[in-house]
DNA sequence: CTCATTTTTTAGGCTTGACTAAAAAAAGGG
DNA sequence: CCCTTTTTTTAGTCAAGCCTAAAAAATGAG
């Protein structure tokens, strides 16, 4: 039993919708899992059952499934590739930002850790990706000092500079792109108002103090 | 019915033994296939059912299976995408040439038509991999101009310059690496004899008239 | 606390692509 | 030309992952 496709693409799921229900000690929900990798809940009850068997994951049955320190140091390996692809991709090859996520899917499953490091290096040991999400060094650390907030739980009368977007599908990133936003801009009542709320949480904003007036500090 | 990893690499072996054996027109043996696969004949057998199905092959039982049009511009369509990988690897990423087709062999089957013209791009449209072996261009047309011969067939008295290397397996490569011989090297007698004599048929020269002399074009 | 609803798991089936064993066709030596 | 050997195909298994339908556990409204 090793690593495939598959497995992979479910310890990425179980990492990703752990952090976002409040870090490593989190319990995921199996219909949770499902619904983010289109698939029905009878192929995750087996999958993580795999993921158990492997030492990947450890399943409480009618409760949830969280990763071992084993299946989040393989998660986060994973995101490192998927992270470092998505950077070779806009930086190097001049894909926009919201073209890259499903072609990085792909690429994240290929198998060569001496890759991954020539990767790394030939894009000169990148901190975040082109959407501003941090990059975990090869130890699988992630050492990202910036305190973000959602734009979501941003105060109504304050700005916030994008500073990242947490986007699997690439609707919120259309959006930003139709609002001609990207990385780094900075966004008023206007702005908000103007993005559909749905897409609030997955913006991460650094508050903007003392602005006045509209500043576009990057656009498309 | 569409594309998948195992049918590209039945595809692709369906080409590479074709060409070895004289073309679009050559009938491949089920048993060369599966060596070439490292699989058994029955697997085989089957596989060659569903590319007929697909309309990728053309199957006579008993005889042998060869590529349909649109199966040649597909298994071309993936040569193109692997020599550009190879390429990528070693011109941009520092692999060695001995180091890279594993690699690239997963890389092939990523799946995006943006992605390879912009790789192509990016490389500055090479014509041939770092092996030496052409690359076609995005209507799957090979323009090779030059005039190679195996070693195995250049007349004893006569020297070479090592032109292309068809080594699937990295075994030539290796035994090549080892003597510090490269692309452009010039071969004599000498290291003939020193090389393994089943490789020579894969190490594609360019007869080299008016030699006295070795002479080292490139070394390693 | 109970009963209906929701969530999750179990059971059973399907497809892909591999395998072994056995049958069928082709090839080749005498 | 026959009969043995080789090649190829057919038949039947198996594992991975997906599915639907049904059973079981947890939740929550009254």
């Amino acid at each position: 039993m090793a690593k495939s496709t598959n497995r992979e693409d479910h310890l990425k799921a179980l990492y990703a919708l752990g952090e976002r229900k409040g870090g490593p000690d989190a319990w995921v929900a199996t219909n949770d899992l499902a619904a983010h990798l289109q698939v029905k809940p009878p192929s995750v009850s087996g999958m993580v059952q795999v993921l158990q068997e492997l030492g990947w994951a450890e399943h409480r049955p009618y409760h949830g499934a969280r990763l071992t320190p084993t299946g989040r140091s393989l998660a986060l390996s994973l995101v490192r590739k998927h992270r470092l692809w998505e950077t070779f991709l806009v930086k190097r090859l001049g894909f926009g930002w919201d073209q890259v996520h499903d072609i990085a899917e792909q690429l994240e499953h290929i198998d060569s850790v001496e890759l991954v490091q020539r990767l790394d290096a030939y894009l000169d040991h990148p901190e975040v990706d082109p959407h501003g999400e941090p990059i975990p060094n090869a130890h699988g650390d992630i050492l990202d000092k910036r305190v973000l907030m959602p734009l979501s739980e941003l105060p109504a009368d304050t700005w916030g500079q994008i500073s990242a977007v947490q986007d699997d599908q690439g609707q919120v990133l259309d959006q930003l792109q139709r609002h001609n936003l990207a990385l780094g801009s900075v966004i008023g009542p206007k702005e908000r108002m103007s993005l559909p709320s749905e897409g609030h949480q997955y913006i991460l904003v650094t508050p903007w103090e003392e602005m006045g007036t509209q500043l576009q500090t990057s656009a498309t």
